[in-house]
RNA sequence: GGAAGUUUAGCUCAGUUGGGAGAGCAUCUGCCUUACAAGCAGGGGGUCAUAGGUUCGAGCCCUAUAACUUCCACCA
C-alpha cells in the first residue's frame, strides 16, 4: 500500500469507525463461554454537546473496554445519555423566550414535544460527537433515561420505596431555587461566601419598655417570624422567657422561648425564629409548635402574608423592610458580614430555604449498606482517598428531596383521587381509585429529580426490572469511570440504589478522573469562554491525538491541564508511529517474510523482543491498575526510543544489504514488534492502530478483535539484552567523542575496541559502523600502547579509541577526561562509603549488596583506565 | 469549623510495596544521515516547599509549618 510521508488522520479516521459499525465489532454478546466486562457511560446530558471532560470519560474508558475485548472478554461499553430534567428544561425556557412565549403559553404538552425535539437534536449530536472520539460503544443498546426502560425501572424504584415506606411526602424545609422555580436536594446546591451585612433588630416585649435584640442576616424573613430563642442556660435573658414580644412592622405577638440550639456565644444570643424558612428554625418551629408562616411567593417575591410587602422581590423587599425598621426605631446596627450563601447548581441564583409539601427518599435505612460494601471493599475507589470523602458525606446524609416542581422528566407515578383523596402510587396508570372506585385521578403534577433515574443507570440501561439476558449476564457491571466531582450527585446514589434494588452492588470498581482544566490551570466554563470543543481539536490533529494527550501524563484522580502543546506532542507520536511503520512496510514489499519461529535471532533482535516484552509486561499491569497514564508513557518510550531511534537504525545496514536472506529475517522481527507494539496502543490510539495493523503482512481482520498481547517469559532474553547494551554503548561512546571534540557527526573515523566481548562487537561491526560513523573498527587490548594519538573513553563494558589526528584539541580532551576522572572518584567514594556502612551490608537485600560491590569494582577499573588516557595524552 | 489534594528542571507534569532524580515542551550545540525537520545526535538546567523524626538508606513513611486548590458542614 501507499501510504502518505505523513500522518493524516482525516483519511481514515471516518472511513475506519464506519467499517467497525460495518462489521458489528462494538457489539457484545451475552456469550457463556466469555467473561463479561461491562462500563456503563457516566450518561451527558442532553443539553447541548461533548466538552473535554466528556472526552476524558470516553477516552479511559474506551481504552479499558478495547483492552478488555482483546484480552477475550465480552466487552459492553453501554451508551446513552441523561434527559437532565432541569438543565435542559432551562435551555428550552430560554429557548422558548425568545420566541416570546413561557411554559404557560404552551402548556405541559407542549412543552414536552419540545423537550423531545430537542432530545433528538442534542442526543443525536452527542451520538455523533463520540462516534468522532472513537468510541467503541455498543450503539444497538443506546440508552435514554427516559426510554421505556428507564422509565419502568424509575416507577417500579419508586413503587418499592414507596411500599418499603423509604419514600414519603411531607412539608419539609427544602432548597428552593426560585429562578428555576423548583425545589432541590441538597447537593444541588452550591455555597460561596458572599459579603453582606448583619442588621441587628430590636423586638419590644408587649407592654414594657423592656425588649430583645436579634440579629439576621435576611432581615426580609422577619415578616415571617413566630418566635424569639433564647438559650435555657442564658442567665441573662432568664426571666424574659415565656414573655411575648410585638414584632416590628407586623404588630403580630410572638413568644419568647428557650431552646437548646441557640448559643449563647454568638450575636447577641437570642435568635429570630422563623420556621418557613429556614432549616433550623423549622425544627426549633416543631418542637415548639410554633406557626409556621410562609412569606415568600416560588419566585422568590413576597406573598399576602407580607402585608404591604406582597410583590415586592425578596431582595427589593428586604431594602424597603430595612429603611422601615430605621424609621421605627427598631433596627440597632448594621455590620458588615461575609457568610456562606447557597446557589442553584443550575441558574447560580440564590437558594430560599422555604417549607414546601416534596417527596423525599429516607436515607439512613439505605446508607448503612453502601457504607459497607466500600467498607468491605464490594467496591474500591481509585484512588482509594475518595473512599473518605464517600464515607463522610455517606454518613451525614439527610433525607432526599426528590421532587421538581419542572414538566420535562419522569412524572411523579402518584395518582391523588379527586374524589375520595385516596393517595394511589402505582407502577402502572390507574384507571379507577381502589378505595372509592371513582375515576376522577389526578396524577402528581411534579416529576423526580434527574439523578433519581440516574441512580439506576447501571441496571436500567440492562433490563431491569425485567429478568433480562443482558441482565443476568453484564451485571453487575464492573468499572464505573466518572470525575470525581460527581462522587455524591451519581456514584454514591448508584451504589445504594443498587444494593437495595436489585441485591448487588452495581460495580467492583470506581475510577474518579480529575478536572480538565484551561493551559492556566482554570476551569473550563462557558461564562470565561474558555472550553474547548473536542470535535476542533479531533478536526486539526486527529481524535487519536486527542485521546493520547488526555491520558498521557496524568495519574487518576488528578486535575490535568488542557494544552495545545500536549496535543501537538501527541500528534507527533503518531506521526512517529506513522512514519516508523511506513518505513517498515516499505521494505517488507514483495518480499517474503519468515515467521518469527523460523528465523536465527541476531543480538539486536533479541534486545528488541526483550524490550518489547518487559513493556507488554508493564502496559498489561498498568492497565490492570487504571495506571493509563503510565501504561501510555511506557509505549511512548518503547515506541520512540526502544524501536525507532535504536532498533530500526540497528536494521539499516541488515535491510540494505545483498543478502536477502538476513533482509527477510529482520523483517520478520520488524513486523514482529510492531504488530505487537501497535497492539498494545490500539486501546488508546485506535485509529491510526487499525490503519497500519491492516498492512503488516501476515495479519487478518480488524486489530480491534485480535488478541491483546500476552508476556512471554520465553522471550524476554534478559541476558541477551544486556549483552547487547554494549554495542549501544560503544555507539553512544564513539558519537560522544566526535561531539567532545566538535567532529561533525557525519564524518567517519577510525574506531578501537578493548572489550573482552569481541564477538559482539564483530557480529554488530556494521550497526556500529552506521549509527556511529565509524569507517572502521579495530580490536585492541586493555593497555597496549595504539601509535597514533587517540581520544578514549571508558564505559562499563569496554575503553573506546578514537584517533582524531590534527583534530583533537589535546587541552580541552584533558579537561573531558579530569572531568570524568573527577565523576568516577565520586561514584568509587559513593560506593565504597555504603560498602563501609555496616547497617547497608548487613540489612539491605543480598543482591544490592553484590550490585553495589560489582559497581565499586568496575568504578575502580574505570578510574585506572582513565588515569593511563590521561598520562598518554602528554 | 472539618477533611482532602497539591508543592519535583524555565513551563506542564510523571515518579507503581523506601535502594543511584525522569518525560514532554522550552533552551543551547551540531546535523535536511535514502521512515519521519511533526525529525536525528548531543548538552545545560533540580537543597524533590520548609523544619524535624524513623531508617543502614527518604522525593516516597511519620510529625509540625507555609503557600495554593478543592470538597463538606455551617451560628441566626
Amino acid at each position: 500500500m501507499e501510504m502518505q510521508k505523513t500522518y493524516n488522520p482525516k483519511d481514515f479516521e471516518d472511513r475506519l469507525y464506519a467499517e467497525w459499525m460495518d462489521k458489528n465489532y462494538f457489539r457484545a454478546e451475552v456469550d457463556p463461554s466469555k467473561i463479561p466486562f461491562t462500563i456503563v457511560i457516566p450518561p451527558p446530558n442532553i443539553t447541548g454537546q461533548l466538552h473535554l471532560g466528556h472526552a476524558l470519560d470516553n477516552t479511559i474508558i474506551d481504552a479499558l473496554i478495547r483492552f478488555k475485548r482483546m484480552q477475550g472478554y465480552s466487552a459492553l461499553y453501554l451508551p446513552g445519555c441523561d434527559h437532565a430534567s432541569i438543565a435542559t428544561e432551562v435551555k428550552i425556557v430560554e429557548q422558548m423566550k425568545k420566541e416570546g412565549l413561557t411554559k404557560k403559553d404552551v402548556g405541559r404538552e407542549g412543552f414536552l414535544k419540545r423537550a423531545w425535539a430537542w432530545k433528538e437534536k442534542y442526543g443525536g449530536r452527542i451520538v455523533e460527537q463520540m462516534k468522532k472520539m472513537g468510541v467503541s460503544c455498543d450503539w444497538s443498546r443506546l440508552a435514554f433515561t427516559m426510554d421505556e426502560n428507564c422509565s419502568r425501572a424509575v416507577r417500579e424504584v419508586f413503587v418499592n420505596l414507596y411500599e418499603k415506606g423509604l419514600i414519603y411526602r411531607g412539608d419539609r424545609i427544602i432548597n428552593w431555587c426560585p429562578g428555576c422555580k423548583t425545589a432541590l436536594s441538597d447537593a444541588e446546591v452550591e455555597y460561596s461566601e458572599d459579603a453582606s451585612y448583619f442588621w441587628h433588630l430590636k423586638y419590644p416585649v408587649k407592654d414594657s419598655d423592656e425588649s430583645i435584640v436579634v440579629a439576621t442576616t435576611r432581615p426580609e424573613t422577619m415578616l415571617g417570624d413566630t418566635a424569639v430563642a433564647v438559650n435555657p442556660n442564658d442567665k441573662r435573658y432568664a426571666d424574659m422567657v415565656g414573655k411575648t414580644l410585638v414584632l416590628p412592622l407586623v404588630g403580630r405577638e410572638i413568644p419568647i422561648i428557650a431552646d437548646e440550639y441557640v448559643d449563647m456565644e454568638f450575636g447577641s444570643g437570642a435568635v429570630k425564629i422563623t420556621p418557613a424558612h429556614d432549616p433550623n428554625d423549622f425544627e426549633v418551629g416543631l418542637r415548639h409548635n410554633l406557626p409556621v408562616i410562609r412569606v415568600m411567593n416560588d419566585d422568590g417575591t413576597m406573598n399576602a402574608q407580607a402585608g404591604k410587602y406582597e410583590g415586592l422581590d425578596r431582595f427589593a423587599a428586604r431594602e424597603k423592610i430595612v429603611e422601615d425598621l430605621k424609621a421605627c426605631g427598631a433596627l440597632v446596627k448594621i455590620e458588615p458580614h461575609t457568610h456562606n450563601v447557597g446557589h442553584c447548581y443550575r441558574c447560580k441564583s440564590t437558594v430560599e430555604p422555604i417549607v414546601s409539601k416534596q417527596w423525599f427518599v429516607r436515607m439512613q435505612p439505605l446508607a448503612k449498606p453502601a457504607i459497607d460494601a466500600v467498607a468491605r471493599k464490594k467496591i474500591k475507589f481509585t484512588p482509594e482517598r475518595f473512599s473518605k470523602i464517600y464515607f463522610s458525606w455517606m454518613e451525614g446524609i439527610k433525607d432526599w428531596c426528590i421532587s421538581r416542581q419542572l414538566w420535562w422528566g419522569h412524572r411523579i407515578p402518584v395518582w391523588y383521587c379527586q374524589d375520595c383523596g385516596e393517595t394511589i402510587v402505582s407502577k402502572t396508570d390507574p384507571t379507577k381509585c381502589p378505595h372509592c372506585h371513582g375515576t376522577n385521578l389526578h396524577q402528581d403534577e411534579d416529576v423526580l429529580d434527574t439523578w433519581f433515574s440516574s441512580a439506576l443507570w447501571p441496571f436500567s440501561t440492562l433490563g431491569y426490572p425485567e429478568k433480562t439476558e443482558d441482565f443476568a449476564y453484564f451485571y453487575p457491571t464492573d468499572v464505573l469511570s466518572c470525575g470525581y466531582d460527581i462522587i455524591f450527585f451519581w456514584v454514591a446514589r448508584m451504589i445504594f440504589s443498587g444494593i437495595e434494588h436489585t441485591g448487588k452492588v452495581p460495580f467492583r470498581d470506581v475510577l474518579l478522573h480529575g478536572i480538565v482544566r484551561d493551559e492556566q490551570g482554570r476551569k473550563m466554563s462557558k461564562s470565561l469562554g474558555n472550553g474547548i470543543d473536542p470535535l476542533e481539536v479531533i478536526d486539526e490533529y486527529g481524535a487519536d491525538s486527542l485521546r493520547f494527550s488526555l491520558i498521557t501524563g496524568v495519574a487518576p484522580g488528578n486535575d490535568s491541564r488542557y494544552s495545545k502543546g500536549k496535543v501537538e506532542a501527541s500528534r507527533n507520536f503518531m506521526n512517529k508511529i506513522w512514519n516508523a511503520s511506513r518505513f517498515v512496510l516499505m521494505n517488507a514489499e514483495g518480499v517474503k517474510i519468515p515467521p518469527l519461529s523460523e528465523i536465527k535471532l541476531t543480538a539486536a533482535d533479541k534486545w528488541i523482543i526483550s524490550r518489547l516484552e518487559s513493556c507488554i509486561k508493564e502496559v498489561t499491569l498498568n492497565m490492570g491498575k487504571f495506571e493509563l497514564g503510565i501504561a501510555a508513557g511506557a509505549l511512548y518510550d518503547f515506541m520512540w526510543s526502544d524501536f525507532c531511534d535504536w532498533y530500526i537504525e540497528l536494521c539499516k545496514s541488515s535491510l540494505y544489504s545483498d543478502d536477502k536472506d538476513k533482509k527477510a529475517a529482520t523483517l520478520s522481527v520488524l513486523c514482529f514488534v510492531l504488530e505487537n507494539a501497535l497492539k498494545l496502543l490500539h486501546p488508546f490510539v485506535p485509529f491510526i492502530t487499525e490503519e497500519i495493523y491492516r498492512n503488516i503482512p501476515g495479519t487478518k481482520g480488524s486489530i480491534m478483535v485480535s488478541d491483546f498481547p500476552r508476556y512471554n517469559s520465553k522471550l524476554a532474553y534478559k541476558k541477551e539484552a544486556k549483552a547487547f547494551e554494549l554495542v549501544m554503548d560503544i555507539i553512544k561512546t564513539v558519537r560522544n567523542i566526535k561531539v567532545s571534540v566538535n567532529c561533525p557527526p557525519a564524518k567517519k573515523v577510525k574506531v578501537f575496541v578493548a572489550t573482552q566481548n569481541k564477538r559482539m562487537v564483530s557480529a554488530n561491526a556494521g550497526a556500529i559502523a552506521k549509527l556511529a560513523g565509524a569507517s572502521e573498527i579495530d580490536f585492541v587490548e586493555n593497555g597496549t600502547q595504539i601509535a597514533e594519538k587517540t581520544i578514549s573513553q571508558v564505559t562499563e563494558g569496554c575503553t573506546v579509541f578514537v584517533p582524531l589526528g590534527e583534530l583533537v584539541d589535546l587541552e580541552k580532551e584533558k579537561e573531558r577526561l579530569s572531568k570524568e576522572l573527577e565523576r568516577v572518584i565520586g561514584e568509587i567514594s559513593r560506593a565504597d562509603g555504603k560498602l563501609h556502612n555496616r547497617g547497608f551490608v548487613e540489612k539491605a537485600p543480598k543482591n544490592l549488596v553484590e550490585a553495589e560491590r560489582a559497581k565499586l569494582e568496575k568504578f575502580i577499573e574505570m578510574k585506572q583506565k582513565i588515569e593511563k588516557q590521561i598520562k598518554d595524552l602528554d
